[in-house]
DNA sequence: TCTATATACCTAGAACTTCTAGGGAGGCGG
DNA sequence: CCGCCTCCCTAGAAGTTCTAGGTATATAGA
């Protein structure tokens, strides 16, 4: 019975991780926790999936990182947004608009009212 | 100025070909047409897309499929959703509802109230 | 007749994201 | 000292979507 994927993220990560670090810059566990904060532990955010997501966002320069210090007295590296990323993040949120409205048209249309039109 | 990659369909494509089937029996190329005109052309079904996801679909016994002829009087394949696929389509459609409703709760939370509570 | 167009199906392999399944180190409370 | 939580990291598997081709047939129009 072993659960085969999960698979919850569809693609939404990176659009999660720069609108996390509008909020403040924060380190890529304090990212992961406060997106399941946010959306009522709906989302799991696996550091597997975390972490290389945070390498890619930063190679492509919509992120920047530093060495720092947690609130629990520990080292971690903490994340912010570049300008770069604030307007990837506008793309990502209007992409991501357009896909919910195509898959709710679709989704509501009712096999009665099949014609094409 | 070539587009990269378009990845519009975020792994919603399985939902949408499962409820493409819900209003009748069609073939792969009727599903892409249907969905885009239902979707008010927001999405644009690629083929080669479509016919590996049909494939697969059906492998899980989630429709099945009769060689017919089109309206057009052309060879077609003719996909039905199985009994399975119903109870498929259910899940994926509660699924994405889920995500939907995780990404929204995200997006609208306000820096000011950051509040983590 | 010849050609263009739309219909309809198919496939290999690249590109990409996410997950599994580990690993390591340090701070702190009991 | 030990367990737990915090925090970071990685390799490779698994999965989906796209690119970029290919094939074949019906039909309309020149």
């Amino acid at each position: 019975m072993s659960e085969p994927r999960a698979e919850l993220l569809k693609g939404t990560l990176d659009l999660l991780i720069l609108k996390a670090l509008t909020v403040a810059p924060q380190h890529g566990y304090g990212v992961a926790r406060w997106l399941e904060a946010s959306s009522r532990e709906l989302l799991h955010i696996e550091e597997g999936s975390l972490y290389p997501a945070l390498y890619r966002i930063e190679r492509r320069g919509w992120i920047r990182s530093e060495w720092g210090t947690s609130e629990s007295n520990r080292k971690a590296k903490f994340y912010h947004l570049t300008s770069k990323g604030r307007s990837r993040l506008q793309e990502e949120a209007s992409g991501w608009e357009r896909l919910v409205e195509a898959v709710t048209l679709i989704l509501k249309t009712q096999p009665t009212e099949a014609g094409q039109g």
